[in-house]
DNA sequence: TTCTTTATTAAACGATGTTCAATACTGCCC
DNA sequence: GGGCAGTATTGAACATCGTTTAATAAAGAA
């Protein structure tokens, strides 16, 4: 049911994960809640399907960014930028993919792995054009840790958690990461 | 009431923040539901002295690394590596410090910004040794730069959340991360 | 002891996730 | 069209949750 996981995913954006209950879904698509527990196994599940929501708008303005940059080290900044305009901009969102509801030895799904494997071969594609010849592990290794850098940051941008960073712009931040970790690259070469 | 925020901790370390209810608490230290309201306002104000107990752990566990290692890049790698592995060891006390429990325009406690100030502290002190003469501005944009990477890094190491890292070593992945971030560095000195 | 203040309790309230037998609906065969 | 099989939806119920509050127990001072 596409409407139940829209309609949890537009509650969650305007009120917080905590406004979202089986009967606030059920009554704003004109259901009851015992309908949703035909279409999905529990509330989770839909959570599940609304990061997989959220997975794609972010990827997709990530590749918007990619796609209107020039060299790699603009478009890597773009993607940065873009990835942190998210989560600032969906806030609620962006805490919902931090979320462990996942079941013990439970996969990701995948409908949602492939969301999170497309959104990483986006930093991929950049960072090989900055060395080609970079073996399969290394440059695994060293996408895992740019977007690491990226993730966290955005992470710790998001407003109402202990970790709040009020004196500096995240932005700035982001780009001081960014630009050490493609400077260093660009040394080794 | 310590009692209810040591339970409250430890539950969450056997079992998750779910299994955290008033009525668990209570019954762990003797109590019933309706006297943790005396001592507390409500259930999220338990989760942010645990919060602040988690805090606590780790910077203490950061800063024995920091004071066993030699020179600062080694301090800077054995305090990323302590706070990924605590990350790694207490998952859903980690998963707690993520979350965004405070309301709108609600400050974090100061008994809570006390132990983030100085657990970045740490980080500002050993990069201090490697740029004595970095105005403050700057010092503090790098130190949430590399911050936010070993953060994220440790972020997306929890397991059972739609971020997963199934081939690479996280610990490998940080370490590109912060050698690379201080080798940039060493090259602008 | 008696009074005052504080700490604790038991019970209740509304709301939650989830289940399930009963009902409505749908499309198909005769 | 009429009846039927199968599916979709409902309403009501269950246990449990966070939280409140009037009543009770405990403790300390006079």
């Amino acid at each position: 049911m596409r409407l139940a996981v829209e309609a949890a995913a537009s509650i969650i954006d305007a009120e917080g994960v905590r406004a979202v209950t089986t009967r606030r879904i059920a009554a704003e698509i004109g259901y009851v809640p015992g309908t949703l527990y035909t279409h999905f196994r529990n509330l989770d599940e839909i959570f599940v399907y609304v990061n997989a929501l959220t997975l794609k708008d972010l990827r997709l303005r990530c590749g918007s960014a990619v796609a209107g940059a020039g060299d790699a080290n603009e478009a890597l900044l773009a993607l940065g930028a873009a990835y942190l305009a998210y989560a600032q901009e969906h806030p609620n969102r962006f805490e919902l993919l931090l979320r462990r509801h996942l079941n013990e030895n439970e996969a990701v799904p995948e409908f949602v792995q492939q969301n999170v494997d497309q959104l990483i071969a986006l930093v991929e594609a950049q960072l090989r054009r900055l060395e080609p010849d970079a073996d399969a592990a290394t440059m695994e290794n060293r996408v895992r840790a740019l977007w690491s850098g990226i993730h966290g940051t955005s992470a710790l941008a998001l407003p109402r958690q202990v970790f709040t960073n009020r004196w500096q712009s995240d932005q700035s931040i982001l780009e001081t990461l960014i630009e050490r970790f493609l400077t260093a690259g660009a040394r080794d070469v």
